[in-house]
DNA sequence: TTTAAATTCAAACGTACATTTCAAACATGC
DNA sequence: GCATGTTTGAAATGTACGTTTGAATTTAAA
C-alpha cells in the first residue's frame, strides 16, 4: 500500500501531523519518532535539534505556497486598476488548496502548523517567518490597500491581524469545530469548506466602515463610564 | 508602597502575568513562585496543582464577568424586540473593562489568558469552562440570532467562532502587535482600543452575506479545479 | 503562656525531556 | 570485496519539571 519512506520523510509526517494536533511544546521527540517508527536519535542526525524540525516541517509548505501566493499578487498589482477585497483575498484558495499535493490534508495541516507557530512558541517562529516572507505579505498589504482606499493604514493594520487570528485560531481548533458542526448541523464540513465560509467573512469585516468613537457611543453607552 | 498581599494572592498576580506572556505549558511553577517571592511548594499546598493553579486564575475573572454577561443579555432578551447586532456585541465592553477592577490591566489580561485556554491545553480547560458558563452564551448565541435572522445556525456557529478566533488571537499576541503598531503608526492602544476596533470588524463580519458556493466561483474560479 | 493548627521552607523524589555517544549496520564507489 | 562514508540502534547524560516530604516556623485560639 504505501510507499517506502526516507526516514526524513516518516519523521516530517509524524511531526507535522503530531505537532498540529498538540503543539511543538507538548509533542515529545518520543512521541514522534515512536509514530514514525524510527529510532529517538534519527530527529537530532537528520534535522540538528527540534527547533529545527518546527522549520523544516512549516518549510515543506512555505516552499511551495509562498512563491505561488507571490506570483498571485504580483499579477493583480500587475494590474493596474485596483481589485476588490474579495478578489484579493480569493487569490489565496487555491494556492492553499494546492498544498493538498504536498501531502494529504496538507492545507488544513499547514493552516494549523501556522496557528501553533503563532501562538505556542515566543521568539524564532516568527522571526523565522518574517525574515524569509516578509515582502511576499507586504504585496498582500498594498493590494488591500488598494482595494479599500478609505481605509487608514493604522486601521487596515489592525484588520489584517484581526483577520489572520480567525484564520489562524480557526485552523488550530478546526478539529473541535468540525466535529461540533458535524453532531449539530449535520455537515460534513472540510477545509475548503471552513476556507469558503472564511471569505465573505473576513471580506465583509476588512471592509467594514470605520467606526469613530463618537459614533459608538449611541450603541455602546458603556464606553461613557469613567475611571475604569 | 505596595500593600502587604496573601501567599495566595502573590502567586495568582505572578501566574496570570507568566500565563498570559507566555502561555500555561511553557511557564513552569519555579518561574511563578520565584516572581512571586514565595516557596516552590506553597503553589501545591494552596492550590492542588498547576491544572488547579490555572483554573483558580482564570476564575478570578471569570466570577466577576460571567454573572455580569449574563445579567445584560437576561436584560436585553427581555427587550422582546430583536436588538442591532452592534448592539449585541457592545455589551460586552462594559463588564470587560471592568475586570481592569479585579486586577491591573484585568482586561487585557484575562482575554489574554482566555487565548492561550483555547489553544494552550487540549481538554480540561474547555471543558471547565463550558461546564461552568455554557449557559450564558447561550444566550448570546440567541441574542445573535435573533440580531440576525437570515443566518442559517450552522453559518452562525461558524461565525461565532471564527470571531472568537478573532478575539482570543489579538490577544494572546497583544504585546507584539500593540508595540508594532506603536512604532509603525506612532499610536499607543490599549486594550479598550482594541476592543472598539474590534466592535465594527465583527459586527460587518457576522452579518455578512451568505454567499453561495456558485456565486463566489465567479470572483474565486479556484474553486474550479477538481482532483485536490 | 501553652498548645494545636496553619503555613513556610529546603531538600529530595520520580519522571520526562532533548540531546549526545559510540558501536553496529548499511550503502556505495573503487 | 574491500574500504569509506552514511545512517541507524540502544543506552546514557544532564537538565527541568511537577509534586511530595517532614521538619521548622509562624499564627491564633485557649
Amino acid at each position: 500500500m504505501s510507499v517506502k519512506h526516507s526516514t526524513q520523510h516518516k519523521i516530517l509526517d509524524a511531526a507535522q501531523t503530531l505537532f498540529a494536533e498538540t503543539g511543538f511544546t507538548d509533542t515529545s521527540l518520543r512521541q514522534i519518532t515512536s509514530m514514525a517508527e524510527v529510532n529517538l536519535a534519527s530527529v537530532n542526525y537528520h534535522f540538528g535539534s527540534k527547533k529545527e524540525l518546527i522549520q523544516a516541517v512549516l518549510q515543506r509548505y512555505l516552499v511551495v505556497l509562498m512563491p505561488r501566493l507571490d506570483q498571485e499578487f504580483t499579477r493583480l498589482l500587475a494590474l493596474q486598476q485596483p481589485n476588490s477585497l474579495s478578489q484579493v483575498l480569493s487569490v489565496f484558495v487555491k494556492p492553499l488548496l494546492e498544498l493538498n499535493k504536498v501531502h494529504q490534508n496538507g492545507a488544513r495541516i499547514f493552516l494549523q502548523l501556522l496557528g501553533r507557530g503563532y501562538t505556542d512558541v515566543q521568539g524564532h517562529l516568527r522571526w523565522f517567518f518574517n525574515h524569509n516572507y516578509g515582502r511576499v505579505l507586504d504585496k498582500l498589504v498594498l493590494l488591500v490597500q488598494q482595494a479599500c482606499p478609505d481605509l487608514p493604514p493604522s486601521e487596515l493594520f489592525w484588520r489584517l491581524h484581526f483577520s489572520l487570528g480567525t484564520v489562524v485560531f480557526t485552523m488550530a481548533s478546526n478539529e473541535a469545530l468540525a466535529e461540533i458542526a458535524e453532531a449539530d448541523f449535520n455537515e460534513k464540513v472540510d477545509i475548503e469548506g471552513v476556507i469558503l465560509r472564511l471569505l465573505p467573512y473576513l471580506s465583509a469585516a476588512i471592509a467594514a466602515p470605520v467606526t469613530t468613537v463618537t459614533q459608538l457611543s449611541h450603541t455602546a453607552p458603556a464606553l461613557a463610564i469613567k475611571g475604569i
